[in-house]
DNA sequence: TTGTACGCGTTATCAC
DNA sequence: GTGATAACGCGTACAA
């Protein structure tokens, strides 16, 4: 394997020109650097990656940091995860993942002593976060997807859980629908400070009372059974229910065979909209599923090429983005009975 | 920082005794080790992991090479890749992606000079691999995940696809299935090589064969709709069919949504056997589909630790593993006209 | 515009 | 059992 020595040697220059030559610091005579070039070209030299990383102290590479489970997004965490990478190597970085127990925070202590990375990307923060706490006290660069319950001093991008329900909420109201229950995640996952469940469901109540509309909010585990379960109670409570938003695939796909079971139409007699989701996933119910889907690839991207911005002092402000999910209409949302064209018909009391 | 120079000063030893204390590569007296790690732990040392790779010309990373789209078995990645990185993590190794279009190879070319990892976990083999065909040449160790036309000499670990659909007929006919329809993948996804839908066709063919069976393949494009239509032409071509094996989740959703319009009920008059899939979209349907599941987890990890070894020279056996996948039964297949229970009254020519 | 020489933090090869 | 010290391959003042 070559070294920047050898180039030098057959180039006839000292290493350092071929330095300078290679990273443009300072300028090179246009002779010069074209033998350099001849030279690297016909050893078919490439800079050992190692080497320049420990004399410029800088790595190029980025840490991700993820839980080992509980992907609560995890249609959108692939995706997240290939284009968090795709963006860094575009910038000449590497993204290396790091798995990481919720318990084992200790772990990412080492990681930034290790000095493996130059900067750490955080998924999948909790409103408590250990790891976070433990990145704060550290000089190392960091952003976070997701929010901490106070993430006023930190860069962050997450989903803007406010505008994705109120966009939902609009559209289904928009389409004549008064009488919308949510089906949310199980209520162990809101109670131990899952962001997106908490924020999604302060949202939900807090536009639903805006517009003076009754707020129906129903947990339910991450099951196909759990979601009929909870669409037949929904149903029995509120009868008069046309819409349903929910935040849970299996459970949707439950709640909608049981509506289809129970003789309801989709979505002429109820209307389904399934928000931090993905289209993939809509793909695969008939009627196929309108989704407000999660932008797992804008939030890799975000995060990463701030956290660049940050370790190169480039960045111009700080990170505090939210991104709505991006609504995919498709056939399971339709008119309600307060739509324009239907009026003088409302289904309300039939 | 601390560094190790400044450790051995505390503990009044040399450096080399610091580095030997630490790796263990030469022995070290009860007393010395006590005082460095005294103050090691003083200091909150943690060696340097690139100073040490530079050093070592050991790097302990592990690139995955993966091509940015086409994420065939998109329920398998992410759990293959998650743990790839564990069992990288477990053994002191970090892993790092590397997104790769599928025709820029030559940037396989520069991660393996550029010496950043050990080894390299190939994802995604096509049949004809260009990437597997540069690393061949190189020195550098690596891994497949998936197989190449001819994967003799090559250290690879891929899904049994031949004992899968074996197992998947296997259940079938046991159930008392005889009219077994296969809903494949794109005809176009076969055609450019894609060793999932080769190889699964191939084998499907062998075992209807095998049992004097007809063979009907369907190709399919990966929409519900595809799904439905296709469905539509095999009840029109083969009204006795009363079974499915299906690889390709959004058709099989569409073709079950089909059935149950045209008024067959699941199991009890069509049974759907979804194969290279996972329970988590099994979970999605109504009744809940009987599924074969990836072995992305243990392609993970085999991956990973096989590569490790090979690395580490430790490695007793090349790396030849087929894994079936796993039969997950659920409610989607049932006794067919065959079955020991009914054979008085097959349903054959009703 | 180019060359010299030192430093980055370890590992590994000598000596003792 | 322990200490100097030369690599490892490159970046970067400082000199010229």
């Amino acid at each position: 394997m070559a070294t920047m020595n050898d180039v030098a040697k057959l180039a006839g220059v000292s290493v350092s020109t071929v330095s300078y030559a290679l990273t443009g610091v300072r300028p090179v005579g246009d002779k010069t650097r074209a033998r350099i070039q001849a030279a690297m070209d016909e050893l078919g030299y490439q800079p050992n990656a190692i080497a320049r990383s420990l004399a410029s102290r800088r790595t190029r590479i980025i840490a991700l940091l993820f839980p080992a489970i509980e992907h609560g997004l995890s249609g959108a965490a692939l995706e997240f995860v290939t284009a968090a990478a795709e963006a860094a190597r575009e910038q000449g970085y590497h993204l290396v993942l790091w798995p990481i127990g919720n318990d084992e925070v200790s772990e990412t202590r080492d990681l930034i002593q290790q000095r493996l990375a130059d900067g750490v990307v955080v998924m999948e923060v909790r409103l408590e976060d250990p790891r976070v706490t433990l990145l704060g006290q550290s000089t190392t660069p960091f952003t976070l997807i997701g929010r901490t319950a106070e993430p006023a001093g930190l860069d962050h991008a997450d989903i803007d859980f406010d505008a994705t329900v109120a966009g939902a909420i609009d559209h289904l109201v928009e389409l004549g629908h008064r009488s919308i229950a949510f089906l949310s995640r199980s209520s162990a996952s809101r109670d131990s400070g899952y962001g997106p469940a908490v924020r999604t469901e302060e949202a939900f109540e807090k536009y639903m009372t805006d517009r003076d509309l009754p707020v129906v909010i129903r947990h339910c585990e991450g099951t196909a059974d759990a979601g009929r379960t909870a669409l037949t109670e929904l149903t029995v409570a509120h009868p008069d229910l046309t819409a349903l938003v929910t935040m849970n695939d299996p459970a949707t796909f439950g709640a909608m065979a049981e509506l289809l079971d129970r003789g309801h139409r989709i979505p002429d007699d109820v209307s389904v909209l399934s928000i931090v989701s993905s289209p993939k996933v809509g793909a695969l119910s008939h009627p196929r599923l309108t989704t407000m889907c999660a932008p797992g690839t804008e939030l890799g991207r975000l995060g990463v090429t701030s956290l660049i911005e940050r370790i190169e002092g480039t960045q111009a402000a700080p990170l505090h983005e939210l991104i709505p999910c991006r609504l995919d209409v498709q056939a399971t949302t339709g008119p309600g009975p307060f739509a324009s064209g239907r009026l003088e018909h409302p289904q309300g009391g039939t």
